[in-house]
Order: structure tokens, then sequence, then C-alpha cells
DNA sequence: CTACCGGAACTTTTT
DNA sequence: GTTCCGGTAG
């Protein structure tokens, strides 16, 4: 590094607490930041980011993996406005050898947005089709089904695992490396007897895909690690990328952390970063033994602990700390902030469902009138359907709101219809996609898709006919006589060398599929609207190939507004998954539904290390907050019924919030009662009652 | 071979 | 409330 090069990297460090620092300026020996929630690890890695550029690392030669493309993009926002500022060095006020290259040449995105990338560019050399299209999680069930009913495993007297539970044993089994039997016995133990029957349909789904070209989520890390696995391949790979660094390292499994060093086998280069308290992602066989091992694995690593939040008040990080306390093994750090004031965390007891819902929205107006805008608040809740009721509500009073989690944009049926065309132009061979098409029209059912799909074949030399040439001589059903000669004729122009504009493409697409929408759903008008909006989306991308991958490695969260996405001016309020919260922050956050079963699920109860990923995703939550917390608990719910004969059941406080927590809270009735402050205990489950029965039991069950 | 109807079983988090 | 399977009518 050069003098003056040097001096301009202090200047980039301004700012920075000293453990920041050190971690942003850094050598080339391998580098472990340990993160606590709220400690500006953005920051932290944006600065290192441009610290190497800045000491003449080209931009292109660095790769940052990081969990969502979001994150990716905001942190290389920030390296380039850091490069750009006038730090006072280099002749044109910004830092000396950056301005000649871009930072946004530097490699961003996700393991699997950039395993495509690198796939599509080498994957030749591993003998794999580089016009292979992904298949996301509902297509992967479709065809682990399409295979299950092949195989006959469908009707058995013992009720065969559904298609997504098989799906969710094969990745496991795929990322984990585990050996079926393994992990049969440790996570789905009640599948144990079809452990031959699973192999079988395994072998199968692994051989569909070959045939068609598809690639699954699985596949993506897999096939990029045996990319870097080959003795041919795998050199020129390493060698385009001297740092490799990754963000929410915790989250990683066995299969990406192998990536990583295969990527930078000696070690040097590689930063990850990460906290062990925010591990969330087990049950996708991410482990935090990746973060936990790694000064083992690099003796020679440096580890920085990041433990000033600049987040949250000092009493929300105080009631953080004691609720992670509470977990297993982990990193010793105890996060301090200098934000001493502020109002202290909320526990809000309800009801019920509609009492919580009351209570969020008319806080979160109150809010507003007080001058926090909507999309400075955020609700955040377990499972994706925990937020109905309440978006039920806000839908009836017009508040605008974006949800993050549960069913996005691009898994509504309409939108899949739609893509499907897409991707059946884009690869002929994609069955799921074209039965897809095929099942729209009247008349057409699996057996006649089956065979019209094996008349299509990717043609080999471009002047030869289209691979939908065969579907002209067809005789299409009577039913759908009227729309078969549009849709050869579309497939056709999609498929041929000249397709026209992206958007041309999905305008022309939907008017052959209009009327076959109509026929098959109702409220049509809405979902034509939505496909106006894919048609927008679309306006962004030159590149089919480049749409169809993002679109499903990185899909956009829907809205709860009919109308889509709300526009980035508007103000709206943030509904979230705790998992999808993952990383972002808000000044005021409600955490909704924290009632045991819920958090934790019913779902993950059955081992201490389930239940003590469920307390690390409370934590997760909690931190979210900077300035407000609340946390609501219904005290009863009714979208229990297991039964159609019992209506509702008594929730019970999170067993997160134990007696030693709970007084670090300021309890509260959603709606306050006449004779004011309830004593409120742990409760019991217990038999249904009239609103006073309730009201009674409330004081004395909690 | 497709379209439709009735009964039975299931119901988290996501790249 | 939903999806999934098997049976039956056209």
């Amino acid at each position: 590094m050069s003098g003056r090069a040097a001096l301009a990297s202090d200047l980039l460090l301004e700012g920075l607490n000293p453990s920041q620092a050190a971690a942003a300026a850094h050598g080339s020996g391998p580098l472990l930041i340990i993160a606590g929630a709220g400690t500006g690890k953005t920051a932290t890695l944006a600065h290192r980011v441009a610290h190497l550029i800045a000491s003449g690392t080209p931009p292109g030669r660095i790769l940052l993996l990081t969990f969502t493309r979001r994150a990716a993009g905001e942190m290389l926002r920030r390296v380039e406005s850091l490069l750009r500022a006038p730090h006072g060095a280099g002749a044109n006020g910004s830092v000396p050898g950056a301005t000649a290259q871009a930072p946004t040449k530097v490699w961003g995105g996700t393991f699997h947005a950039v395993g495509v990338r690198l796939l599509r560019l080498h994957g030749r050399s591993i003998g794999l089709d580089p016009g292979f299209t992904i298949l996301d999680r509902y297509d992967s069930e479709d065809l682990m089904n399409l295979v299950r009913t092949e195989l006959g495993l469908s009707s058995r007297e013992r009720r065969f695992p559904q298609k997504g539970t098989c799906l969710d044993i094969y990745s496991r089994c795929t990322n984990t490396g585990d050996r079926l039997d393994s992990v049969l016995e440790t996570a789905f133990p009640w599948c144990r007897e079809h452990a031959d029957d699973l192999r079988a349909l395994f072998g199968g789904y692994v051989d569909r895909k070959a045939e068609q070209s598809v690639l699954d989520y699985d596949d993506i890390l897999l096939f990029l690690r045996g990319l870097l696995r080959d003795p041919l391949a795998g050199p020129a790979v390493r060698a385009r990328f001297d740092c490799v660094l990754v963000d929410e390292y915790q989250d990683t499994n066995a299969i990406q952390a192998e990536i990583v060093r295969l990527l930078r086998p000696d070690g040097t280069g590689i930063t990850v970063v990460g906290d062990d308290a925010q591990s969330i992602y087990s049950f996708r066989a991410a482990t935090v033994r990746n973060i936990l091992d790694f000064p083992l694995e690099h003796p020679e690593a440096t580890v920085v602990t990041l433990e000033q939040n600049y987040r949250s008040t000092a009493p929300l990080l105080e009631v953080s700390n004691r609720v992670i306390a509470q977990a297993g093994e982990r990193y010793e750090k105890s996060l301090w902030s200098t934000k001493e004031e502020g109002a202290p965390p909320a526990l809000v007891l309800c009801l019920d469902e509609d009492e919580q819902t009351d209570f969020v929205v008319e806080t979160v107006l109150e809010q507003r009138e007080s001058g926090l805008p909507l999309r400075r608040q955020a609700v955040l809740f377990r499972a994706g359907h925990h937020s109905l009721a309440l978006e039920l509500e806000l839908d009836r009073r017009n508040i605008p709101y974006a949800k993050y989690g549960g069913l996005k944009f691009v898994e509504m049926a309409h939108v899949k219809d739609l893509v499907a065309f897409l991707r059946l132009a884009e690869n002929p061979r994609d069955i799921l996609a074209g039965t897809r098409v095929l099942l729209l029209l009247p008349g057409v059912g699996p057996a006649r898709a089956r065979e019209l799909l094996s008349l299509a074949t990717p043609s080999a030399d471009e002047a030869g006919p289209g691979p939908f040439a065969g579907w002209s001589e067809q005789r299409p059903p009577t039913a759908s006589a009227a729309s078969w000669p549009a849709l050869v004729a579309l497939m056709n122009d999609l498929a041929g060398p000249d397709p026209g504009e992206l958007s041309t493409q999905i305008h022309r697409i939907r008017s052959v599929y209009a009327p076959l929408l109509e026929r098959a759903y109702d409220n049509a008008a809405a979902r034509l609207r939505d496909l106006e909006q894919l048609e927008h989306l679309a306006a962004g991308f030159s590149d089919r190939t480049q749409f169809l991958s993002e679109l499903t490695l990185d899909p956009p969260s829907y809205t709860g507004d009919y109308a889509g996405p709300p526009y980035l001016d508007e103000d709206y309020l943030i509904l979230s998954t705790m998992h999808s919260a993952k990383g972002l922050e808000w000044d005021a956050v409600y955490v909704i539904n924290a009632a045991d079963g819920n958090i934790p699920s019913d779902m993950a109860t059955g081992s201490p290390e389930e239940i003590d990923e469920e307390l690390r995703l409370f934590y997760v939550a909690l931190t979210r907050a900077k300035e407000w917390l609340y946390v609501c608990c219904p005290l009863r719910y009714y979208p229990v019924p297991r039964r159609p004969t019992d209506t509702h059941g008594y929730a019970q406080l999170t067993r997160f919030i134990s007696p030693e927590v709970r007084p670090y809270f300021v309890e509260r009735l959603a709606r306050p009662g006449a004779d004011g402050e309830a004593t409120l205990g742990p409760g019991a489950r217990m038999e249904t009652g009239g609103v006073a029965e309730i009201r009674r039991r409330l004081k004395e069950s909690w």
C-alpha cells in the first residue's frame, strides 16, 4: 500500500470505534467478527470492503456473500458513499484507487445468487448445461409429488409423508451430508418406516431434475461445491477472488462453509461475520458450529468482538440480554449502550387476539401522531398467518402496510402461471413449467400434457424448427380449440431466435393468458392487475434468463395491498415474520402472539436444541427495536381448533419471559379494566367461559 | 382421459 | 380452512 493510500484508509476509519476499526483495517489473515445485535456490523463490513478497495484490491476480486440481495445492495451502497466521501485525500477529493473501478463491480449477493452466476459461467466444465432453470420451493415439491405418484407411493395403507415433508427430508440429507437413516431418526422419527421408499423417491427426483435440466436450491450449492472441488474448474473459479467476506455466518450450513474453504484454501482473505446468539436457521441445516469452530479451523485467525450497541436504549438492551442469557452454549458477550434514557419495554396483556389487534393499531397510530412514520414501526410474529387478523383490521381502516415473509408475490398461482410461460420458452425440457401452462387449457389433463411435452424438444441448431413446432399439427381438445393456435404461436415466438423485449414478451403472454385466467380463478380483475405489475417489474431487466433466476432466488415480497408493492415514497407499516426481520431495525417494534405454542412454536419443542433456537429467534425479534418495544400476548386465542368442538384455548405467556426476566418489563393491560392493575402470574389451560368469566380468570391466571 | 365431488388428514420459519 | 386422494360421470 502506498503512503497516500494508507492515509486514505485511516481516514476511511473515521467514526468507527476501536474494535470496528480493527476489524475494518485488518490485514489478510482469516478474520472472525463476532457482532452482537445492533453493534454496527453492516457499517464495519462496508468499511472493510472500502478499505480493501482503497488499499488496492480490485473490486471485481472481492466476493461479498450476504443473506439477502437487499443486504448486499445496502452494503455496496455504503461502500460507494464511503469511497466518494470527501475525506480530503486524493486529488479529486476521494480515495485514491477507488475512482477508477466502481464498487458495484464487487461480486455481491447470496450464496445461491452467486452460485448461479458462477455455474452459468463455468458449469459446462463439469458437465452442467448452463441453460438450466431454477425450481423454487413449490416447484420442487411438485416435482417430488410427480415422482411420488409415479412410484405409487401416494396411495398406501400407511400414509406416506406429504410432498413438503419428503422435500424437507431430502433437503436435510443433502445439506447436512448425513445418511437418510440418521436424519429420519433424529428429525423425522415418524417417517422411519418409509426409509426404503424414500430412498427410491429421492433417486427418481434426482434423475428427473437431470432430465429436465433444472436445479433446485440445494443443487445450486451442491454444484457450486462440485465446481470448486473439480481439479480443472476449481482453480479457475478460485483465481477470480482475493477476498471473500461472509455475512450472517451463523446461518450457513456445512456445504456453504466448505464453499468458503474451497474459495480460499489457505484462509487468507477470508472474513466471516456473525452472531451465534442469532442463529435461527438450523431447520434449513444451518449449523452454528461453523462460527463456533472457525478459530479451531483457522488457528491463526483473528477474532474481533463487537459489543457496543448503537441501536437500542439501555432498558431494551437489558431485557434482551436477560432473555438470551437463558440460552445454552454461546460466545459470552454483554451488549452495552450509551443511550441510557428510554421507555422501558412493555409487556402488554390482552384478553384475546382482537384486543391485541386493537392495541397494536391504536398504538401505531398514536406513534404516528407524535411524529413516528409508519415505516419506522414494525409488527413481528413467529408464523406468517399470525398477522391475518391484523391485516384484516389494517385493510378495514385503510392503513397501508407491507408484509415480509409468508406468501410472496411470485408464489401466487396466477403469477406462477405467467412465469411458467417464460420458463417453458427458456427451457422446453422444464416439464413442471410446461405442465402448468398446458393444464390451463380446458380439456387438457396430465396425460395430454405429458404427451405434448414429449413432442417439445430443444432444437439443436438455431435455424431449425423451434422446440414447439410439433405442436402446430396437434389437434387441440374441442374445449380449447379457440386458444390453441394462439398459444402455439406464442410459444414458438418466445422460444425462437428473436423473442423481443422481456416486457413485450410478458405483454404477449398476458393477452393469451387473460381468458384462461378468467376461466380458472375468481376475482380475475385483481389478478390481472398483479400481472400488469409483473410486466412493470420486468422492465428493469434486459435478460430473460437473469429475470427468471432473480425472481426465484430473491422474489419481491408481496404486500397485503391489492395494488401490489407500495410505492417507495409512501408511508406504510411493516409486518414481518421474525425470521425475515433478521438484520433490520425499527424505532418501534410490536411482537405479537408472544404465547407458548406460538413462540416457541408447538412444532419446535421436541428437543432442547429446538427450544434454544426459538429462544434465539425471540431474541432477534426483541433486538430489532431502537426506542419502543411492546411484547403482546393474548390470553385467549381461537385459531387453535384441533377439533371443531373446542372453540378456543387459553394461552400462557411465552416461557422465554421467565419470572427472572419479567420484572424488566412494565406490564399493562391492552384495555385497562375498571379496577386498574391486574396481578399476574403463570397461567393454566382452562375451559371456556363468558367474557366476565374470562376477565375474572385473566386476573387470577397470569 | 378429464372434470368434478365427497371424505379424510393436516396446519413454521426460507434460499 | 386447506390440500390431497379416490371414485364416478361424461
